[in-house]
DNA sequence: ATGACTAATTGCAAAATGCAACCACTTTTT
DNA sequence: AAAAAGTGGTTGCATTTTGCAATTAGTCAT
């Protein structure tokens, strides 16, 4: 049994993602099509290498991503959702609509972001569908 | 202007929340109807006094709580959430459900986010009112 | 075989967090 | 009126996390 601060849902929620990083390289492979290390180490807010490192790990621990050894390149790992992860969808979306709201959103570079919380749940289902083709199997 | 890492949604969300205390201080005041410091302080995670100070700080200097004097006790500061804090719903709920389908949830005594995930937008929209009239004006 | 690319690792400084004690003031109790 | 309990904090110090730059061992294309 693992120690947990409480049981309540976004307690639980917190202890995996309450870091300014985690949810960044989620949105990365979920939204930019990232699937190696060097691709998400060039995010637009410049993660450093050890954090990086040390939250791919984090992430495939608690069952959000999952970790393969790329065919064509032995030492190329390739970094994938789970269903776990693609649950993630709906949160980042309301996170999505609550900064436009409420925060300076770049609102032409982040076009992608704006579509997904105006499309609704249609859109939304169409996404996860994609996610689900790309990254389970 | 501030100086923000990057204009992305999720990012500036982050910048806000992005850490283990801010959004359980907003759950409590939210969900457990806490007001004051010394209840807040009495978090079921047990969250330090100096950081409480701090997160509070913080929160209001992001509108997302504000403070006043309480009327009948010159002392105490009443906590209340603005219209920017009330959004966050959405996002606790969603949090909500993922964390009850993925993680070890206590379903008894967390019953009420049970409910609240279950009541769709309907019973969520009963609540925001509800934090409206009770936070507001 | 060399030069670029891969996923890291290392070492060190700075910042955030955790913990316990303390504080000045206000309200309640006796 | 004095004592006790409650208020929103502050302070000091140890631990942990993060940020940054340099480095590394293995792999790949030429």
């Amino acid at each position: 049994m693992e120690n947990h601060r409480s049981n309540c849902p976004v307690n639980l929620m917190l202890e995996v993602f309450g870091d300014k990083w985690s949810l960044i390289i989620v949105r990365d492979i979920m939204f930019e099509g990232k699937r190696y290390f060097r691709e998400l180490l060039n995010s637009e807010e410049k993660i450093a290498s050890n954090i990086l490192t040390d939250r791919l790990a984090m992430l495939e621990r608690e069952g959000i991503i999952s970790k393969a050894d790329d065919p064509g390149h032995k030492q190329k790992n390739i970094y994938s959702l789970t269903a776990k992860g693609i649950d993630l969808l709906p949160i980042i979306v309301e996170i999505g609509g609550w900064s436009i709201k409420h925060k300076p959103v770049n609102m032409k570079k982040h076009k992608h972001a704006v579509d997904l919380v105006r499309g609704g749940k249609e859109l939304q289902n169409e996404i996860r569908k994609e996610l689900i083709k790309k990254h389970l199997k």
